[in-house]
DNA sequence: GTTGAAAAAATATTGAG
DNA sequence: CTCAATATTTTTTCAAC
């Protein structure tokens, strides 16, 4: 799908804010609310839009820990790893990385223990798992929920 | 804040979809939509949501490469290694971390050409940059928007 | 805290340029 | 692709329990 600066402009906006009226966006990039809803749509059609989400903050709801893992798996074994990891609460992201690590999970947990919890008991223990190194995330100091587009 | 389930139900909707009319949220939980309205206004004012976001596909807005990149800073300079990464395009979180690396990145680049000149040309050359690893992501097997909550 | 009902506003749809 | 007008739905407010 191609995509103009109307369709770019929308973006921003509902990156930014995914509840702003199509009547507000209509207004700010100074076109019709029916134009804005049929590029919405076909935005979401194309897949551009995967989706609309509520950003919660995690240590309001009980996450107080966070940490990025990096894992070796086993050779032959990726895709046991990978379907058991989809599996684990508090696992949030799996991506397969070049470099030192197969793996790279983004996690999230009550606490330092709970973190311990995860990684021994959980992580460590799955089926392929070869070894681990856990970054806890000290604070963070920038994360932007938009793309520049 | 106190959150009791009816929080979370709502929580654990409008992380999946924030654009769920209030009307079939009040279904869902069986309230009215009136009480689901000022549940989420609490929940907004406690900061508990701190917005709502649509989410963009990387690939189709033109950013192909994607990466998790490990950061070693100077002593001392870490501020400022912090305020310039904020404003470098493509960096999309920076996390103070334990262990190997002081500050780890998610950056978003058009291709591996565009990763190399993010990394070369800005990240490299910034005031306290010590050393730094790129680890590429190869792909994504797995990434939820939601907590659980 | 919750509700139902009314008022205000937004979204979805249609038909036409 | 865009728009104006209309129909439908949702959000918002508020008096009352």
């Amino acid at each position: 799908m191609e995509l103009d600066e109307t369709d770019r402009a929308i973006l921003r906006i509902l990156q930014e804010d995914a509840r702003t009226p199509f009547s507000e966006i209509a207004r700010r990039i100074d076109m019709s609310s029916a134009t804005v809803h049929d590029r919405v749509g076909r935005l979401e059609d194309a897949g551009v839009i995967q989706g609309y989400h509520a950003k919660v903050d995690p240590r309001k709801v009980g996450y107080g820990t966070s940490a990025l893992v990096g894992l070796r798996v086993e050779q032959g074994r990726e895709e046991n790893a990978l379907e058991r990891l989809r599996e684990i609460d508090g696992v949030k992201e799996v991506h397969l990385t070049t470099g030192e690590w197969d793996v790279m999970l983004r996690v999230y947990a009550e606490d330092t223990d709970a973190l311990r919890d995860l990684m021994f008991d959980e992580i460590a223990e799955m089926e392929g798992f070869a070894r681990s190194q856990t970054m806890v995330i000290l604070g963070t100091d920038f994360e932007d929920p938009s793309l520049p587009v």
